[in-house]
RNA sequence: GGCGAGGUAGCUCAAUGGUAGAGCAGGGGACUCAUAAGCCCUUGGUUGUGGGUUCAAAUCCCGCCCUCGCCA
């Protein structure tokens, strides 16, 4: 039977380049979350991309003088390669900038418009004279209410930490010219989030079961703490325009309208292969299941707002009137990845920036130690000093030496073929029995998002083949019985075959090569590709994948004897000690 | 200040009422096919703290201390 599986990944914001906590948050588990189900024979589709709009975009634009549109796809392009080298496996990677999110998210808001979730409101807002428009809070800069600090912004105050209202600040200035700005009205439409509160607890209540229990107790806090109104327009120039007579000038904020990618890039992504009806399997057949992948600074968005969007939109660009939006069926939100035990900070630069090290390490060690303290339960900590010892004891030591010790003594004693075993023997047939159920024991763990489990349980197996080749015949009676050695070679080999499925959702390209080297010609994955797409007006760059060559399956090796083998090779390379140094150094420096 | 999460072996983390576990590090041993990798054995914890419930608590309840996050 065939699952259908969403699976939407959190938004970066396109003003700077990917970190490791990024990876570790969303983009890491989403895709090993989707390999796995790609291998079990399920239909995925993955689907993310780059926020392109809200302050932080301009903000930063502002900072180097350039166009908002110039400098987020300047980062989404980044994206793009960085997602590419790194594996991330998206059907579609897209952004919010296209002409078919702008429109669908548009349509959203007239759907919630006609449905009467939306109210107007009026608000008091900054408003510069000078300049002619409203400014954001991030825009205004002045003295801090609380402690006195005269460099404070208008959201925080840098000094105190306190969080501010631009409104409250003594001395108010634009940080753009400096000028003073005056309290204007404004009107805004408004979600009716409090119109959705018995639905979403309803919601909440049938998931709870499967949820993580830190995201369900958040969700429903946050619930029963009253849900308010949120604004969902904006005065600013940069963004989705609001589809309304005479609010043309205003812009769809952007936390309401970029959580609608995940609906908008799976349309997009059935026009891009011309099926323009395909995405109606995800989100209109109540069995499929969707999962949101994120980080827990996002989880009211994910748990609540979004639903509560998709509850008042109930249905779209579909004609069965009994037909309503698929509401995601799990949450798997992960904490955060602080580095060498310190938080990350783009300002200070204490971050691990995957453009940066990808240039210096291969992908699956990275991916490796990644998911290895993945922050699934708690924050967690990247360091390089565990970096390398993971690298070298389990990732080189317990699986690479592995394969490599049985292919190169297979390839050298039985002229680069898999060896005819014979008989199998009690030994051989209970190694087999082990390594063979962690297809149903990892499938299990990463069936409940449990990722660093699954790993952890596919490299016991691993340990167990070495205990394994400790105890049966063959290196040691190669010279007088070479029947015995070929069973246990064969044995192991077929072994590490079965691993290297088992493994390959954490670790795609070095099982890829072990594929080949085991004597494959058929890939497991399929191939990641960058494309351009062209809209009417404008074109725009995505990542895409292109399963048609994808032979990999979620069951154990049938490893045929005589089985030409490829000329083994390490599959990874041990890491000195003196990067480790090398590494913290760079954190905290300015970068060039 | 309110809410939430967390505080378990030197390190990274498991274990939600039933004799506290794994990997690594430390100690010992046998082996040599392999990236001096792998295998076997082993030291090590009054589970932040003080109470309580229970035949039984890391686990449930209350107070306190510390860390992180969200909100004010």
């Amino acid at each position: 039977m065939t699952d259908l599986i969403h699976i939407s990944v959190a938004w970066p914001y396109a003003n700077g380049d990917l970190h490791v906590g990024h990876l570790a948050g969303a983009y890491l588990p989403a895709d090993i979350f989707s390999r796995y189900h790609r291998l079990k024979g399920n239909r995925v589709l993955m689907v993310s991309g780059s926020d392109s709009h809200g302050t932080p975009i301009t903000v930063e634009a502002d900072a180097r003088g350039i166009g908002p549109r110039e400098l987020f796809e300047h980062f989404h392009n980044r994206f793009l390669e960085t997602q590419k080298v790194i594996g991330i496996s998206y059907d579609l990677f897209t952004h919010t900038d296209t002409e078919n999110h702008h429109r669908i998210a548009q349509d959203f808001f007239l759907r919630l418009y006609e449905e009467e979730y939306l109210y107007r409101e009026i608000q008091h807002q900054l408003y510069s004279e000078s300049e002619g428009r409203f400014l954001p809070d991030r825009y205004v800069e002045g003295t801090c209410p609380i402690c006195g600090y005269e460099e404070a912004r208008g959201d925080q105050c840098d000094n105190c930490g306190n969080l501010l209202d631009a409104q409250d600040l003594i001395e108010p200035r634009s940080r753009t010219d400096g000028s003073r700005p005056v309290v204007r009205e404004t009107e805004h439409f408004f979600l009716d989030l409090p119109a959705f509160t018995d639905r979403l607890l309803s919601y909440l209540e049938e998931h709870e079961d499967h949820w993580r229990p830190n995201v369900i107790n958040f969700a429903r806090n946050y619930v029963k703490g009253g849900l308010k109104g949120r604004p969902v327009t904006r005065d600013i120039a940069w963004g989705v325009p609001v589809p309304i007579e005479g609010w043309e000038d205003k812009r769809l904020y952007v936390w309401f309208e970029a959580v609608m990618g995940y609906f908008t890039a799976s349309v997009e992504w059935a026009h891009n292969i011309g099926q323009p009806e395909a995405w109606k399997d995800w989100w209109y057949n109540p069995e499929a299941r969707g999962y949101c992948f994120i980080g827990k600074d996002n989880i009211p968005f994910h748990t609540l707002i979004w639903q509560a969007e998709l509850l008042g939109v109930e249905r779209i660009y579909e004609e069965d009137e009994k037909a309503r939006l698929n509401l995601p069926y799990d949450v798997p939100a992960n904490e955060f990845m602080n580095v060498e035990g310190a938080q990350f900070s783009k300002s200070r630069n204490w971050a691990v920036w995957l453009p940066d090290i990808l240039e210096r390490y291969d992908p699956d060690p990275i991916r490796y130690y990644v998911t290895a303290v993945m922050p699934e339960t708690r924050d967690s900590d990247f360091s390089w000093e565990d970096f390398v010892r993971r690298n070298n004891d389990e990732l080189v030591g317990t699986w690479g030496n592995l394969a490599n010790r049985v292919l190169s003594f297979a390839y050298k004693h039985w002229e680069g073929c898999v060896p005819e075993p014979g008989e199998l023997r009690p030994i051989d047939q209970e190694l087999l029995a082990q390594v063979e159920g962690g297809f149903e024991i990892v499938g299990e763990l990463l069936e409940g998002v449990k990722l660093r489990a699954a790993l952890q349980e596919a490299m016991r197996l691993a340990r167990e083949v070495n205990g394994y080749l400790d105890r049966a015949p063959w290196f040691g009676v190669i010279g007088e019985d070479k029947a015995a050695a070929a069973t246990t070679v064969y044995t192991a080999l077929r072994a590490i075959d079965s691993l290297k499925v088992l493994l390959s959702p954490f670790l795609p390209f070095s099982a890829e090569r072990l594929n080949t080297s085991l004597g494959y010609d058929q890939p497991l994955f399929g191939e990641q590709k960058i494309v351009t797409i062209e809209e009417e007006e404008r074109t725009h760059g995505v990542l895409t994948y292109d399963a048609s060559q994808a032979k990999g399956r979620w069951t154990h090796s049938e490893l045929k004897p005589g089985q030409q083998l490829g000329k083994p090779a390490p599959l990874y390379k041990k890491l000195d000690e003196s990067i480790i140094e090398q590494e913290r150094s760079r954190l905290g420096q300015p970068i060039d």
